[in-house]
RNA sequence: UGGGCCGUCGUCAAGCGGUAAGACACAGCACUUUGACUGCUGCAUUCAUAGGUUCAAAUCCUAUCGGCCCAG
C-alpha cells in the first residue's frame, strides 16, 4: 500500500512542487494549508495581500485540484497566536531577538500539523523546505543533513525538530536546486511558478515589526537614551524593542564612525551604541537546547556553528554547563552574537543541535 | 563696548578666484522564510543674507544678521 504523505503547502512554488515531486514518485498525497491568523488579529484592515492570504490558499488548493488530491486547510490560528506571536512579543519584551521561523517549525508545523496528519491516517508529512533526512542505522537517530543546494540550505530554522518529527517528516528538495524546482514548476504548469519567495515576518505588515508590538501586541516601549560604552548619553531612542544586536540602520544618530547596537539594558531602558569592533565575541552560552545527531552533549564536543540563518560557519567548541546549558567557544571572534536567536551545531552536513542564545 | 575669529547638505567637513570632495545620517533597491549585517543607487544649480569687484566668486570687498574667543 502506498505511504501516505500530507503535504504542507503554503501555496508557493517550493511546497507545490514537493508536493507534485511526492505524487510522481508514486505517494498517496494529500495536501495542507494552514491558516495561522485572520488579518483582522494582526492589526490589517484593508486587503493587504501577505502570507496565509486568502490567495495563498487558493493558490494551494488549485495546485492540489490541478494534482488530483485531497487539500485541508487547518484553522491553527489560536496555536499559532499562542506559541508564535505571543513569544515573539514576549522575547522583545525581554529584551531579546526571537526567531519566529523557527517557532513557527518547531510549535506549528512539526507538532500540531503532524498530530493532525497522523490523525487522517498519513504515514507522515512533507514540507517544502530545503534540507534532508537520513537515517542512521549506526546510531539508531533520524539526522538531518543540510540541502544539495547550500545557498537555499534551511536546516538553520529547523534544529528543533525531534527524533519523532524527522521520522515522519519528508523533505523533497533536499535533493534538487532551487532553479531545477523553478523548471519542473513551469514544466508543471502551476500557476505559482514564478511567485517571489516569501520573506520577511508572515504575520507582520510592511515589516514593522515595531510598530506591530506596539500597536497589535500593546508592548510597552518607552523612549529613553542613547548611550556610549562609557554611559554618556548620545541621544535619544525610540524604545528598546526597536532594536536588536548589531543594528545600525535606524538609529538617527551621526558620528564619524558608523555606530551599531552593542548592548540593550532593560533595566535602565538604555541602548549602549558602540563601533564596529565592539560587537565581536568569541564565545556564548545557549539554552534550550535540541540535539539530532547526538542523544546528549556530556562532553566537549567540536563543531562548525552559526549564529543566524545565512552566515558562514565557523568552528566552535561546545560543552555542557550546569542545568542543560551549553557555553559555545569560537576560534574566530563572532559577529553580534545575539540572544534570542538561533545558535546551531553542524558536524560536516549533519546538524548535531541547537539552541537558543542566552548570553554573547 | 573695544580687538580677533567664524558662518558650505540633517550632522561633521573639504574647498582659499575657474564653475560644490568625502564621512555619518537618511531614502530606495538588491540580498533574506526572523530581527540584523552587507552591497548598489540616490541625496546642496548651491555655499548665513543683501549689495559690489571680475569674463568668472563659496572663495575678494562692503554692509547686515548669527555664533565663538580675548579684553573689560
Amino acid at each position: 500500500m502506498a505511504t501516505k504523505v500530507m503535504v504542507a503547502m503554503s501555496g508557493g512554488v517550493d511546497s507545490s512542487v514537493a508536493a507534485a515531486l511526492l505524487k510522481e514518485q508514486g505517494y498517496e498525497v494529500c495536501g495542507a494549508t494552514l491558516k495561522l491568523f485572520a488579518n483582522e488579529d494582526i492589526g490589517i484592515t484593508d486587503r493587504t495581500r501577505i502570507c496565509c492570504s486568502l490567495e495563498d490558499v487558493e493558490d494551494a488548493r488549485s495546485v492540489a485540484y490541478k494534482m488530483g488530491f485531497e487539500h485541508f486547510v487547518f484553522n491553527f490560528g489560536s496555536h499559532f497566536e499562542r506559541e508564535v506571536i505571543t513569544r515573539f512579543a514576549r522575547g522583545y519584551a525581554h529584551g531579546q531577538t526571537p526567531n519566529p521561523c523557527i517557532d513557527c517549525n518547531r510549535y506549528i508545523k512539526f507538532s500540531l500539523l503532524l498530530q493532525r496528519a497522523l490523525l487522517l491516517e498519513n504515514d507522515c508529512i512533507a514540507t517544502g523546505h530545503y534540507a534532508r533526512t537520513e537515517y542512521d542505522a549506526a546510531s539508531g537517530r533520524w539526522l538531518l543533513k543540510k540541502a544539495k543546494d547550500t545557498s537555499k540550505d534551511q536546516t538553520y530554522v529547523l534544529y528543533a525538530m525531534t527524533q519523532e518529527e524527522l521520522a515522519h517528516t519528508l523533505f523533497p528538495l533536499g535533493g534538487l536546486l532551487k532553479s531545477e524546482v523553478r523548471v519542473m514548476a513551469q514544466e508543471q504548469g502551476l500557476i505559482n511558478a514564478r511567485k517571489p519567495d516569501s520573506q520577511d515576518i508572515c504575520f507582520v505588515k510592511d515589516g514593522d515589526y515595531a510598530g506591530f508590538l506596539e500597536n497589535v501586541m500593546e508592548v510597552p516601549s518607552a523612549e529613553g537614551d542613547f548611550i556610549d560604552m562609557q554611559g554618556n548619553v548620545l541621544g535619544q531612542h525610540k524604545g528598546i524593542i526597536h532594536y536588536t544586536i548589531g543594528q545600525r540602520k535606524g538609529l538617527g544618530l551621526s558620528f564619524e564612525m558608523p555606530h551599531y547596537v552593542v548592548a540593550k539594558d532593560m533595566q535602565t531602558n538604555t541602548v549602549t551604541l558602540g563601533g564596529q569592533d565592539a560587537l565581536f565575541s568569541t564565545s556564548l552560552t545557549a539554552g534550550d537546547l535540541n540535539w539530532i545527531s547526538i542523544e546528549e552533549l556530556t562532553e566537549p564536543m567540536q563543531v562548525t556553528a552559526k549564529t543566524r540563518y545565512k552566515q558562514q560557519e565557523t568552528s566552535a567548541l561546545i560543552r555542557p554547563l550546569e542545568n542543560g546549558t551549553i557555553l559555545v567557544e569560537f576560534d574566530q571572534p563572532q559577529r553580534a552574537v545575539t540572544p534570542g536567536q538561533a545558535v546551531v551545531f553542524y558536524d560536516g552536513d549533519n546538524v548535531v543541535g541547537g539552541g537558543t542564545i542566552l548570553q554573547g
